[in-house]
DNA sequence: TATGAAAGGTTGAACCC
DNA sequence: GGGTTCAACCTTTCATA
């Protein structure tokens, strides 16, 4: 079954992408995928489009480099504010990603990097000054990711 | 100041990786530093190899790919077993991203996708048989991520 | 560690089916 | 839609300072 239209090509792409966006070529897939390498490209080209993709980015360790806290502060926002507020918050120094949940007090997760207790003073402050209500804040001690396994064509049983 | 060894350069290349790691070249950067082409690859070799650049991914926005439910889910994993539970639960189908806090009773907030409701009644029940309990499940509405700013040269002054 | 050069792979665009 | 071609670009490898 297609979602939405992808077809197992699209899928293949976007799982090849989701596990290596820079060292995965578009001949790479398409020997995979028995095409040739500008039908790869084509779709590339048009799931960038869509917006179905929509960005590539490095994964960085900030314990390595030197930003020991990487911390989740997890925000109340009022509900007609809420998603002009997550736009805010992402333009605060130190924030790397905002996740806007649909229900409950603790609606706004914001997750950022801080190198000492100065910036997260900073950052809670600046928060704060936006209008989002600081609920908690928790050090992150590791944090994993994962290509979705929908696309995996080798991966299509689930119980 | 450097951290952890990290100069000008390896910042910017960090930085320019994190904003899109698929379309910008060695050259790109270099120029932009005005350093040869080959130094940045060395530079680009190192991090990687150092873990402080942990791979490249492609952003997926599954909602368009007709995945309605992008989820949060936050559980409760006993301490000594928290960071064995986590990398657990990245294997089980669904799930994208794992985020493990130091303290507090809603130490694991697991991110999973799904395209119905049997998908999260199946990954709900795979996390609790893993000895993960189930605290909360909240749609996600939205989520948006940005380059750390702590890389980019042109941004150093943080109040 | 930074740089430069040559060979081979990769991309994007225009075009054809 | 998919495929071909080709010029421009990128990367790999190795040699050099």
């Amino acid at each position: 079954m297609t979602l939405e239209g992808l077809d197992e090509l699209d899928k293949k792409i976007i799982h090849e992408l989701q596990t290596d966006a820079r060292h995965t070529s578009s001949g790479t897939i398409a020997d995979a995928a028995d095409v040739s390498a500008s039908t790869v490209r084509n779709r590339i080209q048009r799931l960038e489009q869509q917006g179905l993709i929509s960005g590539y980015h490095a994964d960085v360790e900030y314990e390595s480099a030197g930003y020991q806290l990487y911390t989740l502060i997890i925000c109340t926002a009022p509900v007609p504010r809420r998603e002009e507020l997550a736009e805010a918050a992402l333009e605060v120094p130190g924030v790397v990603r905002v996740t806007e949940v649909m229900t409950g007090e603790e609606n706004v997760h914001v997750s950022v990097v801080g190198a000492d207790g100065d910036d997260l003073s900073r950052i809670g402050r600046d928060l704060d000054e936006l209008g989002l209500e600081v609920a908690d804040e928790d050090l992150i001690r590791n944090e994993h990711v994962d290509a979705f396994d929908g696309f995996d064509a080798d991966c299509e049983d689930r119980s």
